[in-house]
DNA sequence: CGGAGAATTGAATATAATCAATAAAAGTGG
DNA sequence: CCACTTTTATTGATTATATTCAATTCTCCG
C-alpha cells in the first residue's frame, strides 16, 4: 500500500527491563514495535509506580517524541522487544509529504488517547475485578488486531506486579482478584498465558465497549505503517 | 502572528448543562473555547460517571473530531460557555497549508495527552487529598496560562459532585477532603472561587510537577490559534 | 542446585463508599 | 423581590473495598 523506501528504519532489540527511553534524555528516534511489550510509567518519590501506557506490537513509541524530543516519562521493556527505530525527523518529513501517513499517524494518536481515556474511567470508577476484566478485553482486542490471539487465548507477559501498576491496585489485591476470576471460571492464567473463557461475560463485567473501539479513525482505512 | 482570514469561525454560546456534543452524533465543527468550562465524560450503565477531560478557555474541543466525526463521549458545558465553532474541514485544510498551525495543533494534542497521563497517575496511585491538590495545581497552571488567575486565586466553577467525578471519588469524600484542606490552611473555597494559600506546599502534596508541563512542545513557540 | 523474583495466603488496618438526614445555596416562577 | 423547588454542601454512623504487614511457597534462570 505504502512505499517507505525513504524511511530508513534500524532494527532494534531490547531485553526485558531495559529502558527504551529515560526521563529527560533526548530521544530522536521513535520505535515501531514489532514484537514484545513495553510500558511508560511514572515513579512517585515514595516508590509508588503507575504505568500510564502499554506499547504492544504495532504501536509507536512514542508519537509525542516527534514534537518533543524530551520524554517526560521513562519507557521500559516488559519483555524482550524487537522494534524498528526511525528518526523522528524522517517521520515528520514523511508526514509532511504523504496524506495517508499523516492520517495513519493521526489515527494512532487518537487511538492512544482513547485508550488513555478508558484507563481513566477504569481507574476512576471501577472495582478491581472490573478493571482487570476491562484490561484483559483491551489486551485481547489489541492483540487480535495484530494477529496475536489464538481464539480466546494469548500471551500476557505482565506479572501481577505489573498488572497492579497498570490497574492502580496492590499486587496482593490483584492476586486475590485473579483468584476470584479463576474460581468463577472466567479466565485461566498461567505461565504468562491468558485464556478468557467467557469473553462476552468478561466484556460486560469490565464494561468494555468494543464497538466504539473498532473504528478509531471513523471510516478511514486503518492503514498501518510498515517499515523496512 | 497568524492570519486566519480564511478560517470562518462562528461565535457559539452554550448554557451550563447544555451539550456541546453527544455520543454518536456526528460533529463537524470543533470549538475553540473562549470562556467557561466544559467536560467530556462517560456514564456507566449503573450511573457512575467519570469525567475524562476538562476543557478550559484556550482549549480545543475536540481535536479528535478532525479525524473522527463521531465523538465516543459526550461533552457538556459546566458553566456558560462562549466559543468559536470552526468546521473540522477548515482546520484540516489550514493544517495542511501552514506549518505553524500544524505544529500548534500537534502541541495542543500532546499537552492534552500529558494531562490525561497525569490523571491516570492521580487516579491510580494517589490519595484523595493528593488528587484534589494535584487537580487544583493543574487548574492554576492552565488558567494562569490564559491570564485567568489573580495571584493565588481563580474562579473554580466545579461543584463537589463534578470534582468527585473528575477525581474518582464520592461527593461525600470530596467534601470531607476539602474540609481537611481548609482546616490545614491550604485553601479557601467558597462561591466557586478558589484560593490556594500555599501553592508550593500544595504542589508537593499533590506531587505536581509543573516544570515538565511548562514546555509541552519542547522549545517550539507556544503558538495559540486565534480565530476571528 | 541456589537464589531472586513472583505468587499466594492470612490477619489487621486504612481509606473511601454507602446510607441517611439536615442545612445551605442557587435557580424558578409568580 | 419573595416563596418555592431543586441542587449542592455538610455531617454522622456504618459498611465495603482495598492496603499493609508478614510469612510461605512456587517458578524461573543462571
Amino acid at each position: 500500500m505504502l512505499s517507505h523506501d525513504r524511511v530508513d528504519g534500524t532494527a532494534s532489540f531490547f531485553r526485558a527491563h531495559q529502558y527504551l527511553a529515560r526521563e529527560g534524555e533526548a530521544q530522536h528516534r521513535l520505535f515501531l514495535l514489532k514484537e514484545g511489550w513495553a510500558c511508560r510509567f511514572r515513579l512517585l518519590p515514595d516508590g509508588r509506580r503507575q504505568i500510564t501506557a502499554l506499547f504492544l506490537p504495532g504501536n509507536w513509541c512514542e508519537l509525542a517524541w516527534m514534537q518533543n524530543f524530551l520524554p517526560d516519562q521513562p519507557v521500559v521493556a516488559l519483555t524482550n522487544v524487537r522494534a524498528t527505530a526511525i528518526p523522528a525527523a524522517a517521520i515528520r518529513q514523511q508526514c509532511e509529504q504523504h496524506v495517508d501517513i499523516r492520517s495513519a499517524i493521526w489515527s494512532e494518536m487518537i487511538a492512544q488517547e482513547r485508550r488513555q481515556s478508558d484507563w481513566i474511567i477504569n481507574l476512576g470508577r471501577k472495582s478491581a475485578i472490573e478493571r482487570l476484566s476491562h484490561l484483559f478485553c483491551e489486551f485481547h482486542t489489541r492483540l487480535h488486531a495484530c494477529g496475536l490471539t489464538y481464539g480466546d487465548q494469548f500471551a500476557m507477559p505482565l506479572t501481577q506486579i505489573d498488572l497492579a501498576d497498570v490497574a492502580g491496585l496492590t499486587p496482593v489485591h490483584v492476586n486475590r482478584t485473579l483468584r476470584e476470576m479463576r474460581s468463577r471460571g472466567l479466565i485461566e492464567l498461567q505461565s504468562k498465558w491468558l485464556r478468557i473463557f467467557e469473553l462476552d461475560e468478561i466484556r460486560r463485567l469490565g464494561l468494555f465497549e468494543a464497538g466504539l473501539r473498532e473504528t478509531p479513525n471513523g471510516g478511514v482505512a486503518p492503514l498501518r505503517l510498515v517499515c523496512a
